[in-house]
DNA sequence: ATGGTAGGCCCCCTA
């Protein structure tokens, strides 16, 4: 089973693309983030002409969130209780076979200290909460349990193309980096970290100043696997190929094998 | 300290 995360930065403008990489990838469970749109004016008959269905949470122009999958899922959520006002759609939830599939389009945070950054932090408190009480006991996520999304923290410094220019700003700081701890603390892991250790393997790059082509880059998108999904975890990689069309986003799916 | 590029939309905001 594959599941995988895309930040598509618009759905519509990014359609042409996403069929093609759901035709040639082929996952099961798809989570997208960026939609940029409302339910209304969501793809679903394009992608149903494929074999997706597909829960949604919309708004006008910013952030949206969608699981799109090949079988039929239970929705479970489609808001994060608690989260700072005002309202953003950026969480989604499905269960299905008994595994639980979180998407997440985490707040980018501008700049560190900046009222944005200030709603990151506490969105992620909210985040924190939400976990503990659906998927926690004794202090250890104990559900089969899948986290994916963009999540606009690098967690180390090996996730950045230059660590000691971005030192301290939005995306690596440590208050940041203490959100995502916080995960790994509760026995999520990284699952892209279970099979390659090295520097250099991202998931983001601006749009300007040539960044991709210059492999400036940071691994901000994220698949976090649960304890009792650990062993059937089997691979975990970032497809940068869309990244390389015409008009891309500006992130890279990532992917994740299960044996299940 | 700033700018560069992209998407959506109402001439600017967010990333």
């Amino acid at each position: 089973m594959l599941i995988a995360s895309w930040n598509v930065n618009s759905i519509t403008v990014r359609l042409p693309h996403l069929l093609d990489w759901l035709k040639s990838a082929s996952p099961d469970h798809l989570c997208l983030q960026e939609l940029k749109t409302v339910e209304e004016k969501f793809p679903f008959d394009q992608l149903s002409e494929i074999g997706y269905s597909a829960h949604v949470v919309g708004e006008k122009t910013y952030n949206g969130v969608a699981i799109l999958s090949k079988s039929t899922t239970e929705c479970v959520s489609k808001f994060l209780p608690g989260s700072p006002e005002p309202f953003q759609s950026r969480l989604i939830e499905v269960c299905v076979d008994g595994v639980y599939i979180l998407n997440l389009y985490v707040p980018n945070g501008s700049e560190v200290g900046s009222a944005k950054y200030e709603y990151k932090l506490a969105w992620f408190k909210a985040l924190i909460s939400y976990i503990e009480e659906r998927h926690v006991k004794n202090g250890v996520v104990s559900d089969k349990l899948v986290i994916c999304g963009d999540f606009n923290i690098a967690p180390e410094d090996r996730d950045v193309h230059d660590p000691a220019e971005w030192i301290g700003q939005v995306l690596v700081s440590e208050p940041e980096r203490d959100c995502f701890r916080q995960l790994i603390n509760l026995g999520m892991i990284d699952s892209f970290r279970e099979f390659e250790q090295g520097a250099g393997h991202f998931s983001w790059w601006d749009y300007r100043m040539m960044a991709f082509r210059r492999k400036r880059g940071m691994r901000i998108d994220h698949i976090l696997v649960s304890p009792p999904l650990k062993e059937a975890l089997k691979r975990s990689w970032i497809d940068i190929e869309p990244r390389k069309l015409e008009k891309p986003s500006d992130h890279a799916p990532v992917i994740a094998e299960f044996e299940i």
